[in-house]
RNA sequence: GCGCGGUUAGUUCAGUUGGUUAGAACGCUUCCUUGACAUGGAAGAGGUCAGAGGUUCGAGUCCUCUACCGCGCACCA
């Protein structure tokens, strides 16, 4: 006996299934078995790989169900389906993990030294390195983990060798000192990017600078002074100038004096520079080249040194003076006392400004000079603006495009070089011979033995690693085998589509792009989805910092990954407000997909008939019910069709869920019941056809959704189909369809061959003619409307459902009559009646009740009490509403304009539209009379 | 400062190129344990679509302005 238990077991489901799907390798692209079908393209999604030290948090979830569902269904619709998962070795993460481990020991990195340090970073990974893929699992992630790639693995690395240095020797890679973002956490450089400006309220210090030459020392400054504005007042240290604007009348007298720079009895000059804004502060700057980025232009322009006062761990170096070892805030501090003392400190403004953060560690960045690698990145962007001006770039939403070209109009050269260990070491070498002539730099694919320019042998590894970004900006064809001229990159490189938040535009989606046409000479994708950031309820961005973060995994531990799945999907047709109680709604649909699979699986229990036509249903031989289910399906499976075409997720999620609710199992099922369990056989028969073919291609469309749930009753519907090959099968996927295990197509289950699994069975696309069923579906309204139309006269007046009316319904139109006798059964079955008559005409008489349409009118008797002046006074309101809208109608109709210039249809509604208004005018004055 | 979103039912949100009396989920009210499902069924209440102006026969939808919320980028001595 096939059946499915009264309840779900989710985790039994989850684990079964997946672990067959991974171990049968049903994840890998047909291809891989020479088993593709003839007509099979490749369909290959980008992930974006998740860093090592992370887990699978919520933006997670919805990133790679969306792509689970896009990858799925494209696989059931026949493609080459591949998605390559890795995760990404996320130098800085990673070891800051690693060291705070060794803190706990007491250990620095420095005690272990570099080899022994990354063993330890290596050990790391082994051990945790897996969470995340594991999750991924747990999720229903069906890519294809005998691909699995990790940023630091020895392809990947070679790939980062030759993009490093093939940019090397197209003159796009090269080494300066240069103002860059500096962690003094970390002890590394950051890109821009990486470092996140926050908006604080700070301190805008106002000091005073002595005049050299009139008044001497400080104490005894009188008007000779002038007054600088400064956020950072320990960056004074480092002071080499103080600007203005050379039109600012205020100051012009003192270009070309010197200052005195206090504390550190520096003399320095006042020089001019447009740059200054005279309205910002007191219009005058102080000048630090080494400690901002304006200022190092500034200085720049005027030849100034540069002095650098922090040591790379954020504290005040030996140029710092007095003040050396400090840490820079307390450094601060300290010189705004020390000022004050000397009668130079004027005042504190607040002042709110953006700060840039570490986005790893939080901390507050440091502009700081030092000698860093960049990538030029202004002929990258070139190409990338070409190939979105040819086309080839194509966002979804529209709206990132511009945010995309923004950047990439905007683009500044990407600062690549990182001072830790974890990473892929820069493959230049410095000779220690040329070093002194300020050359000898070897940047080459494998290590060179001697130095090419004078011989020596003395060579050592630039010790800085690169930025996690440049290898994972590789990662579309990297992935895929790139620098070897591999199979799988010719087979599926260019891919398409990558699917992302929004976050990671800048850091990634543009990069790859960029690498995609510097290294391939095409795109990496076609398509790019960004899909919305999942937020707490509050608004705020989920994170583990906030404490308001909902793991996914207790969510699937709780409700199942199915249910996860929807919720998310469904929701995220932009920004997801998560809060706990949303992932009911889910959860509550898999619960009603089972209870009507498993009610359909009952109905088919005695289902023996071997002798049916399996070939076909015939259209006149089935019931208005069977006919309209059919044509529903199709016209909805077209919409879901038309949706996930154009990364509509959630309309596709939320049309499923209504069809399924409300058509299938609100409608269709309890019109099947009375037929499938009454006593005609030849009608019973039909009705299990159409139960069994219409719910197993609903779980078809639901499978990329919810994997598992739909699996598990799937594989009952085949064990059913197995006993019965006389189970219609007329089927609308593609007959092309390739998979691992075979070939499936309409034919093959036709024939009675199944496919092992879910995942191969052909997509229904919809739209099938053979189905469609204008008659049937007209029918079907006109049964809902009076159905309903009973139900509410029974709700309104209080009608227990035990209770068995008798009804009239009073219908003018003989085709509307006809429709009505043909579904006597029905009404009186879904309506609870013990009569119904269909008649032309019908005055109330005595203790009865009416609804109106326009179409009919019910009437049921009333025994009991019944509210007469309550019921007036709605039927008074109904009559007014009518009429108000009768006079609109009237008066949009005869409005010459809008005749003249609407389209024809909209005028037929709108008349239809009238003449339906009339009739029920006409229907609630006829009942309001009655009353008296 | 520049740019991008958003403002629709108590709450969270849909609403395709302008064209039924603006929808859903959750919540709420009433009734119902009828053999798939109470994680359910039936019925119902609830909205001058942020405000002002404009285009149009017709605006939640297009244009302009305003207000508020959110996001991104740049500058910030």
């Amino acid at each position: 006996m096939t059946h499915l238990d009264k309840q779900y077991d989710s985790k039994q489901a989850e684990a079964k299934w997946y672990s067959l799907w991974e171990s049968e390798g049903y994840f890998r692209p047909a291809s891989d078995f020479k088993k593709a079908g003839p007509k099979a393209s490749p369909y290959v999604i980008v992930i974006p790989p998740p860093n090592v030290t992370g887990i699978l948090h919520m933006g997670h979830a919805l990133n790679n169900s969306i792509q689970d569902i896009l990858v799925r269904w494209n696989r059931m619709k026949g493609a080459d389906a591949l998605w390559v998962p890795g995760v990404d070795h996320a130098g800085i993460a990673t070891q800051n993990v690693v060291e705070k481990k060794l803190a706990k020991e007491k250990k620095t990195r420095w005690d272990l030294g570099r080899e022994h340090f990354l063993k330890e970073v290596w050990k790391w990974k082994e051990e945790h390195g897996s969470t995340i893929t594991r999750q991924l699992r747990r999720l229903g992630a069906s890519c294809d983990w005998t691909r699995e790639r990790f940023t630091m693995d020895e392809g990947l690395s070679k790939a980062v060798r030759e993009a490093f240095v093939t940019l090397y020797e197209r003159g796009l890679i090269y080494r300066a000192n240069y103002i860059i973002n500096w962690c003094p956490r970390c002890q590394t450089a950051l890109s821009d990017e990486e470092a996140a400006h926050k908006d604080l309220q700070g301190g805008l210090y106002h000091l005073k600078y002595p005049v050299v030459g009139k008044n001497g020392p400080y104490e005894k400054m009188g008007e000779d002074h002038i007054v600088v504005a400064t956020t950072r007042p320990e960056t004074m240290l480092g002071d080499t100038a103080v600007a203005v604007n050379p039109e600012d009348a205020r100051y012009k007298h003192l270009i070309g004096k010197k200052i005195l720079l206090p504390l550190v009895d520096r003399e320095i000059p006042v020089i001019a520079d447009a740059f200054v804004d005279p309205e910002f502060g007191t219009g005058i700057v102080k000048v630090t080249p080494a400690h901002d980025p304006n200022d190092f232009a500034m200085g720049h322009r005027h030849g100034l040194e540069q002095i650098n006062v922090m040591t790379p761990d954020g504290k005040i170096n030996e140029r710092g003076g007095a003040y050396k070892g400090m840490d820079r805030f307390e450094a601060r501090k300290k010189i705004l006392q020390d000022l004050e003392a000397l009668g130079l400190f004027i005042k504190r403004d607040s002042h709110l400004h953006a700060v840039g953060h570490c986005y790893r560690c939080d901390t507050v960045v440091e502009p700081y000079l030092s000698k860093q690698w960049f990538v030029k990145m202004q002929p990258l962007a070139e190409k990338a603006i070409k190939a979105h001006e040819q086309g080839k770039t194509v966002f979804y939403p529209d709206r990132w495009t511009k945010v995309y070209l923004n950047w990439l109009h905007g683009i500044r050269d990407w600062c690549i070089s990182r001072q830790i260990w974890w990473g892929h070491q820069i493959p230049a070498w410095h000779c220690q011979k040329c070093k002194a002539e300020d050359a000898g730099i070897i940047v080459s694919r494998t290590a060179p033995e001697k130095c090419p320019r004078c011989g020596s042998r003395e060579l050592i590894q630039d010790p800085d690693v690169l930025d996690t970004w440049f290898s994972s900006w590789l990662w579309p064809f990297s992935t895929l085998g790139w620098p070897e001229n591999a199979e799988d990159l010719q087979k599926f490189y260019p891919t398409s589509d990558l699917v992302t938040a929004p976050e990671i535009i800048f850091f990634w989606v543009a990069r790859m792009i960029m690498a995609g046409l510097e290294f391939q000479g095409e795109v990496p994708f076609r398509r790019i989805y960004i899909h919305g950031t999942v937020r707490a309820a509050s608004g705020l961005k989920m994170s583990k910092s906030l404490g308001n973060s909902i793991d996914p995994l207790e969510v699937i531990d709780e409700m199942g990954a199915d249910a996860l799945r929807y919720s998310l999907v469904m929701l995220s047709a932009q920004d997801v407000y998560l809060s706990r109680e949303k992932f009911e709604m889910g959860r509550n649909f898999t619960t009603k997909v089972w209870n009507a699979c498993r009610f359909v699986l009952m109905q088919l229990e005695d289902f023996k008939d071997a002798s049916a036509d399996p070939e076909q249903f015939k259209k006149a031989a089935l019931s208005l019910p069977d006919r309209w289910v059919l044509a529903r399906f199709e016209e909805k499976a077209a919409e879901i069709e038309k949706h996930l075409g154009q990364f509509g997720l959630a309309q596709a999620a939320s049309e499923l869920y209504h069809f399924v609710w409300d058509d299938f199992c609100d409608w269709y099922i309890e019109l099947a019941k009375p037929m499938v369990q009454g006593q005609d056989a030849a009608l019973k028969h039909q009705t299990q056809q159409v139960l069994f073919f219409v719910c197993e291609r609903i779980l078809r469309l639901l499978h990329p959704f919810m994997p598992f749930i739909t699996e598990e009753i799937w594989q009952k519907f085949k064990e059913k189909a197995a006993d019965n090959l006389s189970f219609p099968r007329v089927l609308s996927g593609n007959p092309e369809h390739g998979s691992p295990i075979g070939t499936f197509g309409d034919d093959a289950v036709k024939k009675g061959l199944w496919p092992e699994t879910l995942m191969f069975a052909p997509w229904p696309h919809g739209a099938d003619k053979r189905f469609e069923d204008p008659d049937a579906q007209k029918a079907i309204g006109i049964l809902q409307k009076a159905v309903s139309g009973i139900r509410d006269l029974r709700s309104r007046f209080q009608i227990a459902p035990a209770n068995k009316l008798k009804a009239v319904i009073a219908c003018k139109e003989e085709v509307t009559r006809e429709i009505l006798r043909t579904f006597e059964r029905e009404v009186k079955v879904l309506a609870r009646l013990e009569t119904l008559d269909c008649v032309r005409e019908f005055r109330k008489q005595g203790a009865m009740v009416a609804n109106a349409f326009p179409e009919f009118d019910i009437f049921i008797s009333l025994e009991g009490v019944l509210d007469l002046a309550e019921e007036k006074k709605r039927l008074q309101k109904k009559l007014q509403e009518t009429e108000q809208w009768i006079a609109a109608l009237h008066k949009k109709l005869e409005n010459p304009s809008f005749a003249a210039r609407a389209p024809q249809e909209i005028l037929e509604k709108e008349k239809e539209k009238l003449e339906d208004a009339k009739k029920l005018f006409v229907s609630y004055q006829s009942q309001l009379a009655s009353l008296g």
